[in-house]
DNA sequence: CAGTGGTCTAGACCACGAG
DNA sequence: TCGTGGTCTAGACCACTGT
């Protein structure tokens, strides 16, 4: 995936890396970029995978799965006959989702909540199909104004499985949802699928994002997955046309 | 990078996959996909590494580049120590961008273009700073309206840097540029960045897509590059809120 | 033609999961 | 404890690029 969502004019973050397990292709991988980036210039030529293997200590195979690495992240590119290469620099450097408090806090934003409401529901059709719920399944409803140095940013709803998280409504301060699941409950979400829409706010979601009525906005519809591919959370949310945008790098544009 | 922009309700559009290389990891990673299909349900367990090596009659490692594949696509989630497990079925199952013309024949709707003007131009700032131009420099700049079953869809500028391709203006037919970017040049476009933001259609262009003023819409810019990363192709287009909807997957939602 | 990345082999040991 | 996926080795040959 590649893809990133926040704030216009993008100004570079605070790498919000977790800490790196120490294999060898991970080191391989370290040195290539402490490479790239101390000096190498855009489409200048790395070092051959062989030369690679023989400086570091290491087989091919090594180099070969960090090279695959740097490439799924275009930091370089490959070219078979003629060797690998550096790429220019993205305009995105981290291809990670975050979660609003993470992308605010690497803007050096103060992520908050307003009107905040935290419900028990039945799941209805929709969000039961988005959850693998049944209908009459409860769900925990927490709804939002995601606020950015206090400044709305986006309206939204979340839900989750009752079942799965016990008490979560008594014990959730609102601020961040995917920490409160990691640290009370061991769930880490990994993967996500996103629709999104463009849309123009009707006057009540308007009034609490502080814009005008018919003002421009992306409709998100979000459900997070845990590694197990077990759908955790629902989401729906509204965030202002004027304060966001979606950068997102596509792989392999096929034929024609 | 995982992405796709169609038309709203997406259905299941026919494969339009170039023709596979027969390596052994293709033939592994085929095998897995009929395995897959033909039967076998969400969260069951496919055979082991090593069983598949023996059946096969490969390596591991080769059957861990086949399994690699399908984990990147999402068709199998692996659990260390437990095994490699069929994930739930995906909303899209291609993750490839496709051109418009393409997109709209998977669909089964035929895909043209009206109001087409071919001309060259001065880059300017903005799009010399796209394609690594100076602002003198020469592009072919291509407007259209694309249609889908001749109603409109899409209000479409592309740049292409006129050096590049020699002759573009004269010869290109208006259908399909990536088409003619790769038969007449030998270009293939293999990656592109887009940023979107949520608008509402001014007059001139509501009028264009046959839509009400201030209609909600999609303002993308693209920048598409080749497989050496170089910028080819820098469009910016606006698709009509009604018609459009981003579908995305996004791996790796990091902590927090 | 020489040199590069792409593919593949036949092993080995480690880290983690579940019974 | 045992079986699984995760990592790694030391080679080999093929496919493609550029001179």
């Amino acid at each position: 995936m590649n893809v990133k969502i926040g704030p216009n004019h993008y100004q570079k973050g605070a790498e919000v890396a977790g800490p790196a397990r120490q294999t060898k292709h991970t080191k391989v991988r370290e040195y290539l970029v402490d490479l790239i980036e101390g000096g190498l210039e855009p489409n200048e030529k790395l070092p051959t995978e062989r030369e690679l293997a023989e400086t570091l200590g290491v087989t091919r195979v090594t180099v070969r799965k960090a090279l695959d690495e740097l490439e799924k992240d275009q930091l370089v590119y490959r070219v078979q006959g003629a060797g690998t290469f550096v790429n220019e620099p993205r305009i995105s450097k981290t291809f990670e989702f975050h979660s609003f408090s993470e992308d605010m806090l690497a803007r050096d934003l103060t992520p908050g909540s307003a009107e905040t409401s935290i419900t028990l529901e039945s799941a209805g059709g929709r969000i039961g199909f988005a959850l693998g719920l049944s209908p009459a399944d409860e769900v925990v409803h927490v709804m939002r104004v995601r606020t950015a140095d206090g400044r709305p940013m986006c309206l939204e709803h979340s839900y989750l499985d009752a079942s799965a998280v016990p008490g979560f409504a008594q014990a959730f301060s609102g601020e961040s949802l995917y920490h409160e699941l990691r640290e009370s409950y061991g769930i880490r979400l990994e993967r996500a699928d996103q629709t999104i829409h463009a849309v123009v706010l009707d006057e009540a979601a308007a009034g609490l994002l502080r814009v005008p009525p018919f003002s421009p906005a992306f409709s998100v519809q979000r459900t997070a997955y845990d590694h197990r591919n077990r759908a955790i959370e629902y989401a729906e949310s509204l965030y202002r046309g004027d304060r966001y945008s979606y950068e997102l790098s596509i792989n392999r544009i096929s034929s024609q």
